[in-house]
DNA sequence: GCTGGCACTCGATAGAATAGAGTGCTAATA
DNA sequence: TATTAGCACTCTATTCTATCGAGTGCCAGC
């Protein structure tokens, strides 16, 4: 009935989700009332999980098999007892000031050690992401014809940088329709931040040529992930945390998809998260990871983010504690150099 | 007794290679029989099978399986069958002539790319090294000490760049000769390029220093690696090509050590050789793997080299039709621009 | 030198039996 | 009313056995 979440049914949660982390084993009553410091028997443990199970925080693999964390399990974890930043968590990184001490060279080299160093902390995937696009912006958009049916979008930014994807058009489009979109697209946008939400232009009559446009602000969405530079270590540690290897598999293909990636962190950020969990990812094929995420601030701006792609199963504590470490590492690292 | 190839062992070899590249299964004498253009009958490729198993080209995984091929196996099928660039395996790459054609930007853009490209196009991990460091050359050597057992080592090379680690020591070393290796050290490497065979300086006398040293002088040869610009791509290929999870651990680990795969790619080119299969990259994580590699030539000079790492168990025609094709496409775009 | 024939090997698959971890429920208890 | 002990039940994981069949090595005959 209730979905009230009393004392001890939390405590046994929590239990569940450091006990599972930890094993990778559903967690059963018995061995909660042996180890955890509950002071109940295993039956009133068995209760309380059943009703954690009705309420969705608990799952079990099988009939007969201990529980283990759903997403909302864990989001709960999270929520409750991750809310601020443990001494003990942090204390084992006593590295990382050494590393900012020590760090120095290119901007791109410090992002990639950086995400280096925290895969090394953490065991998982890390991503660290340059200046946000916000600052780079739109100079011109050109459309030019390969074939009939497929089109070659050219965008210059305002850093003279330029970007280019082939599209594949339903239907043809003649040459003088291609230089009439692009200089109304061009004309539309220039001056606009890619990373402002491209406002759609009013509707030009042809059906034909408003899917063309349509098209084309989806893909000048995607360069805003592929304009921004994106440092992302450890393939290695995707495959140390799964031991279905087509997880492997699912998990590797996506991170190599950088603009997804940095999109992701993007949402999570924009939401005022710092982790997003499971299926919150809204990313079918990374289900089963958890996202921790933290934006770095440079004189008082915040340029770039960092964060780290594990399995739902993940040890949240250390890992928030890390992503927060590094990332006002890199903020006071950059603001002096 | 004969170590001879006569001609049909050679051709059901070469079958035997063909078939188990496409299937992963251990092929059969009857199997061939019936399917490969080999006219006898499958009592005569059982025999046939024997010799080549006993003179070590091919082996059973177990009593009553088809054979599989070896490492030997693989290194007689390139050697033999794929000498030349066959047109039909090029003809399946009509892209790569459009690729470099468009591509533009940063050489550093260029070869994250071209990385990719080659990744794409052979669903194997490609590697795009950058200019080699013979044009490096070193401008100072270091050591400063931390505590009594570490010292950071610290070289300065022509063009300004900075490379750093830290060394465990055996036995302390006092500061004074911290500053006598440094000096004896940069006198004798100054101007030297990192690339060359670094020659051992002659004994001090002092035993402790003697390994300091060497310590030294290994960890200045992987500096050859790391100065190098080095694009790895298709960690999820990686996950693609082998399915014992933990064989993709190590492959993906591997890969993320860049100066091993720098130098790994050297050995292969030093050779001579543009295939290494298996053992014979003397690795023992890529036991299972093979490395296809080639350089790439710019106004007459050998600039870098790209590679391919795959299992053993890889399309060789097609790969090396794709390296070479890659490789040159790369030089004589670089020669352009 | 090649081939048909055949006994043999050994992994892969399926079925049956067993053990045991863990559950849900109920009745007793504080 | 909340907790607990007890117990029947469920279901996986493991082990064992039996069987199947692909593929081999060898031999005798062509």
């Amino acid at each position: 009935m209730s979905g009230l979440m009393d004392k001890r049914k939390a405590a046994i949660l929590r239990a569940v989700v450091d006990e599972y982390v930890q094993s990778a084993e559903p967690v059963g009553s018995s061995y909660l009332a042996r180890v955890s410091g509950i002071q109940v028997s295993s039956a009133t443990i068995r209760n309380d999980m059943n009703l954690l199970e009705h309420e969705g925080y608990l799952t079990q693999p099988h009939t007969s098999a201990g529980r283990i964390p759903t997403d909302k399990g864990y989001r709960y974890y999270v929520d409750t007892f991750v809310n601020e930043v443990d001494e003990s968590d942090v204390m084992q990184f006593k590295s990382v000031e050494e590393f900012f001490t020590k760090a120095h060279g290119a901007l791109a080299e410090m992002f990639s050690d950086t995400s280096r160093l925290l895969t090394n902390m953490t065991n998982y995937a890390a991503v660290v992401t340059g200046p946000s696009p916000e600052t780079i912006l739109i100079r011109s958009v050109q459309l030019v014809s390969l074939d009939p049916k497929r089109v070659l979008l050219l965008m210059v930014d305002s850093k003279g940088a330029v970007e280019k994807k082939i599209l594949e058009l339903a239907s043809d489009v003649s040459e003088s329709d291609l230089e009439q979109v692009s200089n109304m697209l061009t004309q539309k946008l220039r001056g606009f931040p890619l990373g402002s939400p491209l406002c759609k232009p009013e509707s030009i009559g042809n059906p034909d040529l408003d899917q063309l446009c349509v098209l084309v602000l989806d893909n000048l969405k995607k360069f805003q992930g592929e304009t921004e530079a994106v440092y992302i270590e450890g393939a290695s540690k995707v495959a140390n945390a799964f031991d279905a290897v087509d997880t492997v598999r699912r998990v590797l293909a996506t991170l190599e998809q950088h603009f997804l990636v940095v999109s992701l962190i993007r949402d999570v950020l924009s939401k005022g998260q710092k982790v997003a969990i499971g299926t919150e990812l809204g990313i079918e094929p990374l289900a089963e990871c958890s996202v921790v995420v933290s934006p770095y601030v440079v004189e008082g701006e915040q340029l770039g983010s960092i964060g780290l792609v594990g399995p739902t199963r993940m040890n949240y504590p250390k890992v928030l504690a890390a992503v927060n470490l590094v990332s006002t590492g890199l903020g006071k690292r950059l603001s002096e150099g």
